[in-house]
DNA sequence: GTTTCATTTCGGATCGATCCAAGTATATTT
DNA sequence: AAATATACTTGGATCGATCCGAAATGAAAC
């Protein structure tokens, strides 16, 4: 059947010089749905109409369905997003071992099903997280939990990394009590009794030493891993007899680069060092090779 | 004005449970315009209205203007993708310490405009890189212009890393040349003589070993600036009366790991190596401490 | 030459929102 | 109080495509 008058947006001036699917199917006499058949089910499609409609496409330089409309139609993106810590950005992210780590875990899983990844930048804030166009999110730290609003919170599709928050939520941890009781296990195997501990705070501030041991209250380290992480540490010490309430210890921001230095002058007799925070080890032991 | 019967969508029943602008509209029983620029332009919008508008949203549930319509009108995706070299997949990609450094680069620019960043799944395939929900692409690898039909290169925007692709193409490039040069001349001022080079295939195969320099025709090193790093070695060692002819050399996949042991094995005496991938050159130092 | 049925093709409705020309209510001027 | 200016609102059109019921086509059967 012939298309009779399409009357369908009255030929709006293609200035932009792309072809839409529209314009191929007018090209080619045929109705939308037709062309729109030709690259999605071309079997219902006669071969000439086919041919026709390809010669068209081909005759404008169109280049297959645009993503923006199918998408709006489907409501599926084909990608999925990943929340670096607060406040991290994306470069900041990518230098850091484990989230490096972290990355790759999801990015296998993405190119299994061949999604996307998708780095959220810290630059969109928190209201960015409700424009990506993903279809769901991974947040590898608790704080963006709770920077965002519960309600919209339990209508996004996410999953959390070392946190559980609650039934409903996909959610996986590792055994961070188990991890922290190795290493210093480890350490105390190979004969070291004189630690140093670096901690960090949960905001961003500046460094502070606490001569022995965990200060109590809102200032005690954030993440609930890193809190078990902790007593994995003091478990292992105490073993040997050692109470990590008289190990010095020194909280920093994870970035804080004055961390290191700080610990090495308080600790100056300590010959290993237990770090809750892989960027923290890192400068330490660049300091420590400085010196 | 009241809102007469505004037509559009006979209220097609709720089912996701998601309320559309639309339906906050008639809930407060206002205009689509009107309540969308409560949420784009507050102060068009009269308090009395605007609080209504809100109340209704609230009750709702409405999260704010969804991005997958916006995005349709606006046409931007607020985000840019990076290629992944070919046929390395995101997981590959994320082990690559010079792929990291890139991706770190790019992270850069797209924090301080607020951007997302998007790493291509390799699963997508070549086709995937037209349905990417993104600004612009930018590409590591020339393999990837050769898999493109140009036509539709043309209307991608897009930038390339360490290629030239010719006029009306962004790129930027590192002097390859002088990098090889300089790595080589510090071998030499080390005092290192007898050398052996890793250098890789462009398809995927087998490891191949050539006694002697760079074979020729199209099995020849890959991207231009593998080839230049290749003359910046060749002209470092051409200094010191080495001819880089006579240097044993491997040729493999950058993750064939056999290509490591090949070498070491094939230039027994070699007390320094050039190569031209950091994957390449990572497991070599890994092997040879295995030995 | 009809009737019947399977195969193709068509076009209005829709996804969720924004733009803009046109209309209405309110404020200001005379 | 009428006339004019200003401030808000409205709804149709649009972004680019897909879905699906209905209409048209063509081939086989009567």
């Amino acid at each position: 059947m012939q298309p009779k008058a399409d009357k369908r947006f009255g030929e709006p001036a293609r200035d932009k010089g792309l072809a839409r699917l529209i314009d191929v199917a007018r090209a080619a006499g045929v109705s939308r749905s037709t062309a729109s058949n030709v690259f999605n089910n071309p079997d219902l499609v006669r071969p000439n109409l086919r041919q026709r409609v390809e010669a068209a496409a081909r005759d404008l330089g169109y280049l297959g369905p645009d993503p923006k409309g199918r998408l709006l139609r489907a409501g599926k993106f084909n990608a999925i997003a990943v929340m670096p810590p607060s406040d991290w950005g994306i470069v900041d992210s990518l230098r850091n071992p484990v989230f490096n780590l972290f990355l790759r875990g999801v990015g296998e899983a993405c190119d299994s099903i061949g999604a996307n990844l998708v780095i959220i930048s810290d630059g969109t804030g928190v209201d960015g997280i409700r424009n990506a166009l993903v279809d769901g999110f991974i947040f590898g730290r608790v704080e963006h939990l709770r920077e965002i609003e519960p309600a919209r919170l339990r209508r996004l599709p996410f999953a959390v990394v070392d946190f559980d928050p609650g039934p409903g939520v996909g959610s996986v941890r590792a055994d961070a009590h188990a991890g922290g009781y190795a290493a210093a296990k480890h350490l105390l195997d190979l004969g070291h009794r004189r630690f140093g501990v670096l901690s960090f705070l949960r905001q961003r501030s500046t460094a502070r030493f606490h001569p022995a041991g965990l200060p109590r209250g809102p200032e005690a380290v954030g993440m609930p891993t890193d809190q078990e992480k902790y007593r994995g540490y003091a478990d292992a010490l105490a073993e040997a007899g050692i109470d990590i309430a008289d190990v010095p210890m020194v909280q920093a921001d994870p970035w804080d680069k004055s961390a290191a230095s700080m610990l090495l002058d308080a600790a100056p007799r300590a010959t290993a060092f237990l770090s809750m925070a892989v960027m923290q080890a890192m400068e330490l032991v660049a300091e420590a090779r400085r010196r």
